[in-house]
DNA sequence: CACCGCTGTGACATCGATTACCTCGTCCGG
DNA sequence: CCGGACGAGGTAATCGATGTCACAGCGGTG
């Protein structure tokens, strides 16, 4: 009963013509006679015809999807990136593949290489792992979002993780504190050895003595930013401030501050969430916005798929501090 | 310089036999003699070869992947729910496309068709349209999440909206309210009308007259729900307790009746969100695990597409309050 | 007038894998 | 000893769109 859906043959046979014309006449081709090109449109509408999307990426040898990679599509950071390429990418008729890595190299590893299989047209990718070299001779453009790839010359667009953390710890040492604890992701991302680098940076400069006692190195997916915050609160010496490295850590160790009725305490977070602003006090964050650099991402790859080639770079989205209470309060 | 990827001729070729019995030793038939089977696959790993994904979908009519379309992928629910799809997906080997409605049933048309123009083997779906008699005749499996197709036999995975609706404003009477608002999504969608429909079976089953006045709908998208918010805080004979329908509708409210520092309102939230227990007071809500949601969605649609064939069903998942604070506030 | 180049067109190969259909032995029962 | 079932494997068509290349027709040119 159901027709099955027209091919290009029937839209050729329907305008009398070949394939190889009517191909023409649909990917605008400007050598074909006004007749025969009205004649094709008609079959194209008349039988509602749309070209197979498969058999075209197999013709072509790339298929009109991009993939994007991070580490978990759930983390809110991510979530919004995700959407506002998404948007992007509607926009233009492409689809997105998506995938996470889990933080594990051996599954970026694995997602990558299958995306490459499927012969996406592009890739942005929050890389985890610190070696790309397989990537090197990649048939499709690369964007690198949060981390930059250091060891290939790809695009990239991310935040100046140094320079803000260091803002961070700077602004809370104007109000008053010298005792400031790191709580951060594991150090073998590159983003958490720069943000940590950042806090040791302003230290430093502000000639306090580093304390390794203050420095928590955690797993927020396995919920131990609490249990750091815990931690450090407890300490004979404890800090008055806490600066949390990234989002999730921040999700991780206010429940626990709360808990722990230590809301007296100096916080920054780098990295927005929702109720940052409504929570007592409001928490003060190193603002970098997701969407920003989901649309700068998804830019710079869509305008290389579109042919053109400007010099490899690594954009700097913007960052600065929104205070909000938490971190202009003094020490005790 | 770099070798084109093999082919399966070029396997075939190096174990001496044809690309059918290549084929054959690749996808598991039996009838292949243990020494071609051995020499084949020797080949394989030889040559490194993978089989290209694009061509395989091409001759098989069928991809695969699997389509994720939900209102908007940067919202926290849906995020969790593809996290956890994804997760599932990636298992099997499966890619997941995500795709986004914005809310647009026009829209929500759109990407379905670009879907099964691609030929996805299956599709998720958080439908906002309440027409889907185009999918009718869909040639691949459907399931439909947190809200069901009307006019479709469909799997579908969602939550007892009216019920839990009513739980959360029976929460709150037992705590006192008889003046109680709602806040929630347009009513276009199922979804919003049921929590609405048993937001009113509350009031009516304790003889309490309803007061429209009290009822808002709103676009959280738009950050139009901290103006309804506020205006019904600044109602003449304002009410004791917000019933917010959804998460966004809570974010969206929460920072507003902050601001107005109204926290001694009753509040019950449907949908968890990060901070809810941290803020002063802890926000009661009405649980309703994305990544179940997610896991039985992904569940139905995999065990369809190995070929089993349960009956169409609509799956609840499970709902329950979760006191934490808000919830239990008396009036004044 | 022969030749060149340009335009519009179509037959056919191609992308890489799957499969309908056929061949060739071998082994078995009758 | 023969027919036929069966196992193993090969040939070529197929999926649907696009690239290659050749060719016909036409106008201009030396």
């Amino acid at each position: 009963m159901k027709a099955p859906r027209p091919r290009l043959r029937d839209v050729a046979e329907a305008a009398q013509t070949s394939t190889k014309t009517a191909s023409r006449v649909i990917n605008g081709d400007v050598r074909v006679s006004a007749s025969t090109r009205a004649r094709v449109e008609q079959a194209v509408v008349d039988l509602g015809y749309r070209p197979d999307p498969l058999a075209r990426s197999l013709r072509l040898g790339q298929d009109e999807t991009i993939g994007v990679v991070v580490d978990e599509v759930g983390d809110p950071f991510f979530a919004s990136v995700i959407g506002e390429i998404e948007r992007m990418a509607l926009d233009r008729g492409v689809s997105v593949i998506i995938a996470s890595t889990r933080r594990l190299a051996e599954r970026e590893r694995i997602v990558l290489d299958g995306l490459l299989q499927r012969r996406v047209a592009g890739l942005i990718i929050a890389s985890i792992s610190d070696t790309h070299a397989y990537l090197r001779t990649s048939p499709c453009p690369l964007v690198f979002i949060d981390r930059a790839a250091e060891d290939l010359a790809a695009d990239a667009v991310v935040v100046d993780d140094r320079g803000g953390a260091r803002m961070a710890i700077e602004h809370l040492m104007r109000h008053g504190h010298r005792r400031i604890a790191y709580i951060g992701d594991r150090l073998d991302t590159a983003t958490a050895r720069y943000r940590l680098a950042g806090y040791r940076d302003a230290l430093e400069a502000a000639g306090i003595a580093p304390d390794e006692d203050l420095v928590a190195e955690v797993e927020p997916a396995k919920g131990d930013a609490g249990v750091a915050a815990e931690t450090l609160l407890r300490l004979a010496n404890p800090p008055t401030a806490i600066f949390s490295a990234n989002t999730r850590c921040s999700l991780g160790t206010l429940p626990t501050v709360h808990r722990l009725r230590r809301t007296d305490i100096g916080f920054v977070s780098f990295g927005d969430f929702a109720m940052a602003d409504t929570i007592t006090p409001a928490i003060t964050i190193i603002e970098h916005s997701p969407e920003l650099i989901g649309r700068l991402a998804a830019e710079r790859l869509f305008s290389r798929l579109a042919g053109e080639d400007p010099p490899v770079e690594t954009i700097l989205a913007p960052l600065r501090v929104v205070p909000r209470g938490s971190g202009e309060l003094g020490p005790a």
